[in-house]
DNA sequence: CTCGATTTATTTATCATACTAATAATATCA
DNA sequence: TGATATTATTAGTATGATAAATAAATCGAG
C-alpha cells in the first residue's frame, strides 16, 4: 500500500461508502463498524484515510466512536438530515412516498413564508433574479431549456430573495429532493407547462410587494403538487 | 509533544477553537487558514488531530482545502447552518435582533405546520409527551421547575409530534436558539405565567385532531413574540 | 454465591516521520 | 506576448509506535 494510486480522493471515497453503507440501513443503530484496521483491510487504505473519513461521519452525526467501544452507528435522530450528504443518501437509498410527502408538506410550510418575506424585503437585485428565472420557465416551456431545472431554480431564487438565513439553508434542500421527486411523480411535462403562469403570478405579488398574495400563489402550487402526489401514491397502492 | 496530556479531546477542542474562530469572522470567506504545519504549532497539537479537525470542519461546510492553496474559508452560503456547532458558534458569537427576528419568522412558518401535522398524525405516545410537558409548564408557573426549559421541551414535543422528518430536525434548532433568544428579551417570566393556557389550548386542539385549530394556536404565540421583539428592538434602537 | 473492586485486554486517540501528488507561481521559450 | 515547461509549496496518504479510555473479565470480601 505504498500510495501509487492514480488520482483519487480516498477519504471522500470512503466517506461516500461508509455513510451510504449507514443510511441504507445495512448498519442498525448501536451497531458497532468493523475496527479501524478492519476497515482499513476492507477499503485498502490507510489507518490514517480510515480516521478521516469516520471523523467527517461523525460531524454528520452518523456516527461516534469511543475507545474499546468502537465505532458505531448513532440513532436516525441524531443524524444531521440537511447535510447535503445525508440528504442525498437518504434520497439514494430511502426514497419513499412517505418521504416525499413529507418533503411536500415542509416545502408547504416554509416556502409560502420565504415568498412573503420576499415581497416584504424587497431586494431589487434578488427580485430580478426571480424574475430572469421565470423567463428561463417559459422558454423551457418552448423546449429550449430543462424545464426542471428551470422550475428548480425559480422556487430557489424566492428562497434566496427572502433574505432570511433559515429558510435560505432550506435552498439546496429543494434543490436536492427536487431532482428525486422528479422520478416518483414523473408528470412533470404535462404540468409543468401550464405552471408556467401560476410562477408569474408569484413573482409578480413579489415584485409589487404583496407578501399575502405571494404566500398564497405558492401555496396554491405546492396544494397541487401535493394533491398529485396523493393520486401518485393511491395509483401505486392500487396495483 | 509526547502525548503526556490529562483527559483531553485535543481534535474536539481544535475544532472548537478553529470553528469558532471562522464564525466569529477572523477570517474571512475566500481566506486561507494559516498551513497544517502552522496550525499544529500554534495549538501545539499533531499534524494529524489538525488534518482531523479540519476533516470535521469540512464536513460541516465552513473550510476547503487544496494541495499547494491551503485550507480557505468557504463562503457563508455553504455553511451548514443547521449544524449543531455551526448554530451554536453562530448564536454565540454573532447574535443580533435580526438573527432572532429570521429565527422567529422561520419558527412562525414550520411550528403551526407542525401542529397541524401533529393533530392529524395521532401518534399516541407522542401526544401523551406533549401533555406531561404541558404539566411540566403549569409546575414551572408555581416556581418548582424552569419556565423556559419547560417551555422549549412543550415546543420540540410539538415538532416531534409531527411525524415529520423535516419538522424534527427543527427540534434541535428551536432547543438551540430559544437558550440564546431568552437572554436578549428576558421577558420571560411575566409572559410564560399568563402563556400556559395557550399552549394547554394548542395541546386541546391537537388532542382533538382539530389540525387548524392546533396550527392557529402556535402561530398566536409566535406572532406575540414577535410583536415583543419588535418592541424589544425599538426600545433598543431609541437608546 | 453475589456484588463491588481490581485487573486485563481491546480499541480509539495522539504523535512522529516519510513520501506522493496536486497545483499555484515562476521561469522559459517560441 | 502568450503558451508551455519547470519549480516549489501544501495537502494527501502511508506506516509504525505509544498513550489513554473503557468494556469485559477476574478476583476478593462478605
Amino acid at each position: 500500500m505504498s500510495y501509487k494510486g492514480g488520482s483519487r480522493y480516498l477519504t471522500r471515497e470512503l466517506v461516500e461508502a461508509i455513510g451510504g453503507m449507514i443510511v441504507r440501513g445495512d448498519a442498525p443503530a448501536g451497531e458497532s463498524l468493523p475496527i479501524e484496521a478492519e476497515l482499513s483491510k476492507q477499503y485498502d487504505a490507510s489507518r490514517t484515510v480510515v480516521r478521516e473519513a469516520i471523523k467527517m461521519l461523525t460531524a454528520k452525526g452518523l456516527v461516534g466512536s469511543r475507545p474499546r467501544r468502537g465505532t458505531y452507528v448513532e440513532p436516525e435522530s441524531e443524524w444531521n438530515l440537511f447535510d447535503p450528504d445525508v440528504l442525498r443518501w437518504t434520497l439514494q437509498r430511502r426514497f419513499s412516498i412517505d418521504l416525499l410527502r413529507e418533503f411536500l408538506i415542509a416545502r408547504k410550510a416554509i416556502e409560502p413564508a420565504a415568498a412573503r418575506e420576499a415581497a416584504l424585503h424587497r431586494d431589487d437585485e434578488a427580485i430580478a433574479e426571480i424574475a430572469r428565472r421565470l423567463d428561463d420557465m417559459r422558454e423551457a416551456a418552448t423546449g429550449a431549456q430543462d424545464p426542471l431545472e428551470a422550475d428548480i431554480a425559480f422556487h430557489i431564487a424566492v428562497l434566496e430573495a427572502s433574505g432570511n438565513r433559515f429558510f435560505r439553508q432550506f435552498s439546496f434542500v429543494v434543490d436536492t429532493a427536487l431532482r428525486f421527486s422528479i422520478r416518483l411523480t414523473n408528470t412533470a411535462k404535462g404540468v409543468r407547462a401550464a405552471s408556467v403562469d401560476d410562477h408569474a403570478t408569484i413573482y409578480e405579488a413579489i415584485a409589487r410587494g404583496d407578501g399575502s398574495g405571494a404566500a398564497l400563489a405558492v401555496e396554491q402550487i405546492l396544494d397541487e403538487a401535493l394533491q398529485l402526489l396523493e393520486v401518485s401514491a393511491a395509483h401505486q397502492a392500487g396495483h
